[in-house]
DNA sequence: AATGAATGAGCCTTCATTCAT
DNA sequence: GATGAATGAAGGCTCATTCAT
């Protein structure tokens, strides 16, 4: 007889979005972006159709969080893992190894958010990308950047250029080969970073 | 009533495709993707709403075809410009800077050409890619590519992927830094190539 | 093997088009506005969905040619019943008696477009509007007024608030009384118009 | 936890519902209809959601409700205006020019409330509905109608007819002249109701 | 009495594509 | 070779309403 505390609300919509942000990473990393509507979304996520709608303001938008969302969850988690580091160089050898890694973990998914953030008016400041964005130049601050506001674009430029060449139809460029140019432009060892499926790919030196 | 000759009517059928790859070209470089329809199209083109589909397989494909048209003929441009040169060195940095110049001069139609191969279903072998591609190898091959079918792939995917790191929303990379890593990277003159917009940007040493 | 010569793209056309307005003055004459959907009208006219929407720019536009369209047609049918005549007054009274038969025999559809035109943004210049404009001016300046641009919209404005004088909901005014107070109004004799169902309403003196 | 005291919660429902129509009127009368929902009139109430739902049956019923509660005021104001009178005929001219008034004050809202009332399953009695149609019945009653019953309907539709003639889109009717059309049908005189907002318009007798 | 997260039906619209001529 | 009327699937989105608290 009393309204819901602010609290269970906030934990109310909180759950509501992540069910809702999950779905959206699985089935457009499924089936891409066109062949998935926001009803399918909604399903898998146990929600009802408006939810999707009421909760971020287009389809667009959606996936944008969505995928942000993951890079930072992914990024987090490749900073953090043990044995954690606070050598620089360290940490943006696992932040690049972390990007990578998405790129080939799920192509699909990747493709679709480098197309739709080329895409006019594709590219919209979410919270989920505010919180990417302070972790990566929080990345190349600790790797000792002199000016994070000049290297900071450059590396996510670098990053993003880098997946779209390894996911380019048709003939893609080998990871390894793309790693290892981006290692040597930051002075990175190549047993830094250690990507999370194994060791040096095959065919490397 | 008399037939029209065969030789008339392939004249008829390439002015009509041109018109409707120039009319591509112009609207979707203006608008992008989304908001240009096949209607709008064949209205600038001034042919009929039905003869955009029936001279290419769907919106996609005439994207591909229209935008791998600009670029074949800009890069033959580029490549045949005077002094004609045979030299592969040269060759190579002209190609580059013809590609980024198109990102410079077109970025939404480069966007969403990018966009547009990225996504699944995408990239489609139309004869004009082939064409594009040709020349692009055979520059490669100038260049003194031992092993051409390693490097073609690589300096396509370098170069998209550059395409994309210039066009980025958000914080693109500066054109000049990475005509320079690009230049680097091919052990190029920075002389080389010539930009047709004018010689070094400023602040590049 | 040749285009359709245009007339029988234009014959083609308003055969579709007069379907449409034919089952939007049926279905929204049986069930209203909102009961009705624009997939109802497509299917009952025989055509495609998408249709509706390629010949009337929306929902509300549709309902205003379609009524008008009956209002006009309902007016000239009245005005060029036999015996013709070529008297002003008499042909005043024909139109009100048109309109009021109209409002009269379609209750539902009537409601809805009086509500319709309401609405903001409702009142569209169609080209059935203006085809019924033009035959209620002519009939006011066969009556007689010395200044058509004031006493069009007099006319005009006094038959629609009868028109929802006459529908109102809850208790209505009888058409008869109203019938009355227009005729006299106009100085027009109780015989002349002779509505189409019939002589004086009962309880009219 | 104690309780509160039924005098106390009533008086809080009261003020909600109040704070509820108000925002209403003003809402739909600044854009309309369509233009408003719920949550627009909850939140310029500073009300949650789902009360408005709770006390009004829909939003019709809602819209009709503050309509009628805003004719009541308006009328009763002019009814007991000083000098407040008791002659029927003065009465009758007050109510006449209470109702035009609120036409010409408010167009939006009033058409929009016309509208509604003629829409299917859109004229409901409410509360509000009732106090108005009482106050119009006792102002006929005083006006000397020997058949109330008669009159007060045939009151209510010319009154509601001539609202929509001046409300007309496109070529309304002047107030003014409707205005005179009612007087002499009722045997009022010009001079009689006075319109709060100035005495007879120009160019009139 | 009041809250607001959640519901979900339903809507209009767009537009690539087809096909008779 | 060319036309353009017609198709119809698909899609995102709004918003009145419900209900647990």
């Amino acid at each position: 007889m009393t309204p819901r505390s602010p609290s269970v609300n906030e934990e109310l919509r909180r759950r509501s979005r992540e069910r809702i942000l999950a779905a959206t990473v699985e089935l457009v990393g499924r089936h891409g972006y066109e062949a998935t509507t926001l009803g399918d979304i909604a399903e898998r996520a146990g929600v009802a159709r408006g939810l999707v709608s009421y909760y971020f303001p287009g389809k667009r938008q959606l996936l944008q969080s969505a995928v942000h969302r993951l890079m930072h969850l992914t990024l987090e988690e490749a900073l953090e893992r043990e044995p954690r580091t606070e050598d620089g160089a360290e940490r943006l050898a696992r932040a690049i190894d972390a990007i990578l890694g998405l790129a080939v973990d799920r192509p699909t998914l990747m493709r679709t958010h480098m197309a739709g953030i080329l895409q006019a008016e594709g590219f919209v400041r979410c919270e989920e990308q505010q919180r990417l964005a302070f972790l990566l130049r929080d990345t190349v601050e600790r790797y000792g950047s002199e000016d994070v506001d000049r290297d900071y674009p450059l590396l996510r430029a670098l990053l993003m250029g880098s997946v779209v060449a390894v996911l380019l139809p048709g003939a893609p460029m080998p990871v390894a080969r793309l790693r290892a140019e981006l290692f040597h432009r930051y002075g990175l060892a190549w047993e830094s970073g250690m990507p999370p499926d194994g060791g040096p790919p095959d065919g490397m030196p």
